[in-house]
DNA sequence: GTCTATACGAAGATAGAC
DNA sequence: GTCTATCTTCGTATAGAC
């Protein structure tokens, strides 16, 4: 997704390979894998031709698998930071993430995962499993995150599906109308929806 | 979608033109904008080559938008038979649209106008906001259902809005995952949504 | 309405020099 | 580690015959 993605403080400081990932995760997010080409990813990197099979020997796949790593991680870096606070402010900070996302790209970015798995082809079931293994592992996290803020046990792994799934879902729509009114929606119920999951006697600490 | 999208009964027979696009939709909802080429859709089609600038003079978006509008207003057909269902039998007969999607591709297929919204070029403005308003014809023609079913009509259209994007986003889950557990745990969520929004003495008449 | 042939560009990938 | 040059394939699109 587009910001979501850094090795270095300063992007022009980076090594190729890593603005090459980091530009793949970007256009990835924006037009889909078949729009990720080895040139526009060195337009945006500002990477050398010749980097690209010094790097990359398996070739573009290879690029993509890296760019979700990239991707999916930063994801999880950013809920890492997370832990202790309610299940209501970790759905707030999910939502935020991806708010970012749209508004800093005009709407005009999302997430990589999700290109990649609507859009590769029939061959490359790889990276397709491992976009799904990525979304498994955003789930696990979340759900940890949702049990440590209050949401009964058994509940948080549904709840955290629903989450990650309304989210994406809201974000297509919001890039396809040019707004945020779906993600707004869809974070109202499902705020709803973690109420209704607290635990008994759960800490809700609202602020 | 696969199997979203058809003319007459009997595919063989349909019209050159409407088996384009009828094809161009299953493509896209397999790969996405750019492997909806017009070699994949001559070859799923069988139509001839010639037929391609004749029917679609305008080129490849013009075929696009034909099957954005095919896939679209496939499902609207299919929810205007759910007319005078409860709300929770409108929001299971959604979901069911989008499951067996998922089950007769092996989960290879999902929406075509998710993937034209996260697979197409910057330049491609007006399939994009096509999409969109698509998916806002949706909202509002299943917002009217939910209201006929039971839900408060101040609450209707965002609840219309979560539904479809977390069937969406769901149905990425489901692909990338290849099982539709993703699909099962948010209607769930989904039916404690309904029943929470349901109106002040509204007929729930379950079954 | 459909055909063949072809123009033109861009994609991924490889070879070999520096 | 990076460069240029090149190969092959595939994409959209057009021209003109039937």
């Amino acid at each position: 997704m587009v910001g979501m993605v850094k090795a270095e403080h300063s992007p022009e400081q980076a090594s190729a390979r890593t603005r090459m990932v980091v530009a793949a995760a970007q256009l990835l997010a924006r037009q889909g894998y078949q729009a990720t080409s080895f040139s526009a990813v060195l337009d945006e990197s500002g990477a050398p031709r010749g980097s690209i099979y010094h790097h990359f020997p398996e070739g573009k796949d290879q690029l993509v698998g890296a760019a979700l790593d990239a991707a999916g991680g930063y994801a999880r870096a950013q809920m890492a930071q997370w832990s202790g606070r309610s299940a209501s402010e970790v759905l707030d900070a999910f939502l935020e993430l991806w708010r970012t996302i749209l508004v800093r790209s005009d709407y005009r970015a999302g997430c990589s995962l999700v290109a990649v798995t609507v859009s590769t082809l029939p061959e490359a079931t790889g990276l397709v499993d491992q976009a799904g293994a990525l979304f498994d592992a955003w789930r696990s996290d979340l759900a940890g995150l949702l049990e440590q803020g209050g949401v009964a046990d058994d509940l948080a792994p549904g709840l955290a599906t629903t989450i990650i799934a309304a989210a994406e879902g809201a974000v297509i729509l919001c890039r396809a109308q040019g707004t945020t009114q779906p993600l707004n929606d869809v974070g109202g119920q499902l705020h709803l929806l973690v109420s209704a999951s607290a635990r008994e006697g759960a800490p809700t600490h609202e602020g």
